[in-house]
DNA sequence: CAGTCGATGTACT
DNA sequence: GTACATCGACTGG
């Protein structure tokens, strides 16, 4: 017996896929966090890829370490790191094994578990400030150092597929908060979302 | 509004 | 030492 319409978690051939098409296709699609504090769900609204290949800006680029190790895994796995004394960033990795490409999670719409997220991020807040950035996310979600390396099809994380977004929603930009590699438009985010972290020139010079 | 800056831990030179 | 895929508080116009 088929389980009735039930959103379907996004199979390891999604991440298995160019990282710059993983990036562009994960927006919209549901990240959800069974956590003990609840249920949280939210809805992907920007993210940027990293590349370590060809991407000075990446973890990655120059090769394996104790860091960042999970990066290198075939995709379909959360990445985590810890960064500026007191935040967590988290990613989603993509294409095989050995690549070291991942998509840092920038901007999530809240959708389920809104007391939850109002909680870890603390009173009286913004609604939009809850998750527009990549810590943030992090810390409404309840995502820390304990997730890094976490499968995507686990019992307590999980992406789940959604609508595609169409492409004039969509904008395409240089990254944020970067010094090497700045040229690269690797930064993708649905228009006029107010959980979009901050707005951009959609051409920078 | 925009720009600047301190907090604070860790990875890497 | 230095840099860091950030955030939030503070400054000045």
């Amino acid at each position: 017996m088929q389980r009735a319409a039930s959103p379907f978690v996004l199979p390891q051939d999604f991440y298995l896929q160019p990282t710059l098409t993983v990036a562009r296709e994960l927006l919209g699609k549901i990240f959800i966090h069974i956590s003990q504090q609840g249920v949280l769900k939210g809805r992907i609204v920007e993210v940027e890829a990293y590349h370590g290949a060809t991407d000075e800006a990446s973890h990655g680029f120059k090769g394996k370490t104790a860091r960042n190790e999970v990066m290198f895994r075939q995709g379909g796995f959360l990445y985590v790191y810890f960064t500026y004394g007191m935040h967590f960033c988290m990613n989603v990795v993509t294409e095989a094994e050995g690549v070291g490409a991942a998509i840092l999670l920038r901007g999530i719409e809240p959708l389920e578990g809104l007391e939850v997220i109002q909680h870890n991020r603390g009173a009286n807040i913004q609604l939009y400030q809850l998750t527009s950035g990549p810590a943030k996310c992090c810390q409404a979600f309840g995502i820390g150092r304990v997730h890094n390396g976490a499968s995507l099809f686990g019992p307590e994380i999980r992406m789940e597929g959604a609508p595609r977004i169409p492409d004039a929603h969509i904008q395409q930009t240089t990254r944020i908060g970067i010094t090497r590699s700045r040229a690269l438009v690797w930064r993708f985010f649905e228009q006029g979302n107010p959980f979009v972290s901050r707005t951009r020139p959609a051409l920078a010079e």
